[in-house]
DNA sequence: GTGGTCTAGACCACC
DNA sequence: GTGGTCTAGACCACC
């Protein structure tokens, strides 16, 4: 009997940033806040907020100015690559754990549709 | 900005018996570990675990003999149920997260339609 | 030869505020006193208060409003229903305790009308 | 907010040998355990029991002979009159449970007849 | 051995 | 301030 997904705290932060991107809540060109200040916002050490962005600006989604700070990317193909990126690993997952469940493809395929189709969703 | 899950190790515990019983890991009428055991397992406190297992009772899902142990429910109809239930949370979850993402409904179905295509997910 | 009742106290604190909620004495959507207080005032543990109260957030008689307080439900059918459900428990128990007592069923009836007609009860 | 009912020990003590007294479980002219052995068997104090017991004697429906131990009465009619004071007890007990319920008369005989009648109870 | 309940005390999140 | 969760440790009932 095991659990503890244990998903790293700087790959939480990424996900994050990631979706305030993607929705606009950042909008390309936008600066972040100051690591410390994000270290801060999360009660999470200075440390591991600096990887999840350092991390970002390697992947090309943040840039860093030098003394300035960070940046979403105004690269707008960047944003949609993110987008798409984000969107398949959160579809893909899905769909691992209801096949855990034991459902078939087309008995997933049913249930998204179902939830899609009630209102109160 | 915010991200700690924060699920409660207590809810944690409960889905991971819930998949246990589901993919018939746990079979109907089998025998749970004792709670203390699940604690050690789990590297947590016994309350903890108690109250986990003492919720899945309340909902019918594990059996209580007192003195005795806990045990898997003999009822295939409480089985069915859960799995249903466990089901339509993880669905209604993706969804919630896909709108997030700024996904429309038929976006939704095309992508998880497309990662079931997908032989390697 | 047994007897010790055991009826658990978070049990007989859920049941004090059965009561006050179908007797009126806490409206629909009156607050109730603090978790720390109930439990000053019943000199009681603190977990074994809020034990009582998170209980009865499940069943849906209470609501529960982070850092606000714990309110009566607003939903009169579900103070209806748990009208009914108390009632159907007081009423089985007696006849239980006078089917124990080798009561047949119209004596049972008689016995009650019995004690309804007279006036001093 | 008040709770405890606090039925006194001894009280409760007598109810249970009361009950097997009218089910028969303890026969007329039967011999009781020892006091002492009444007391451990409920983990109650010598006192407590010997009070219980003491006060039954009062009333008629144990036989103290000195040196041998306690009896059940031989005279039937005794028994008989337990019988329906328990009955009275337990019966106006549940009237007066049920009118604070807000039940009225014609209701509460309803829901005794309901439970009555259900085969499950 | 097993589970069930309770206390004491801590820490966190939301307000 | 409010409720929610968790740990540590105890004691009880049933087996």
């Amino acid at each position: 009997m095991q659990f503890n997904d244990k998903v790293p705290i700087y790959y939480q932060i990424k996900n994050v940033v990631y979706y305030q991107i993607i929705t606009g809540q950042l909008a390309p060109g936008e600066q972040l806040p100051a690591v410390r200040q994000v270290a801060v916002n999360l009660t999470v050490n200075v440390n591991t907020a600096q990887r999840a962005l350092s991390e970002m600006v390697t992947e090309g989604v943040l840039e860093s100015r030098r003394g300035r700070g960070n940046f979403v990317t105004q690269d707008r193909a960047k944003i949609t690559a993110l987008r798409h990126r984000v969107i398949d690993e959160t579809v893909n997952r899905l769909v691992k754990q209801l096949r855990a469940l034991t459902l078939s493809d087309p008995e997933i395929l049913r249930a998204v549709n179902g939830s899609i189709t009630k209102e109160e969703s």
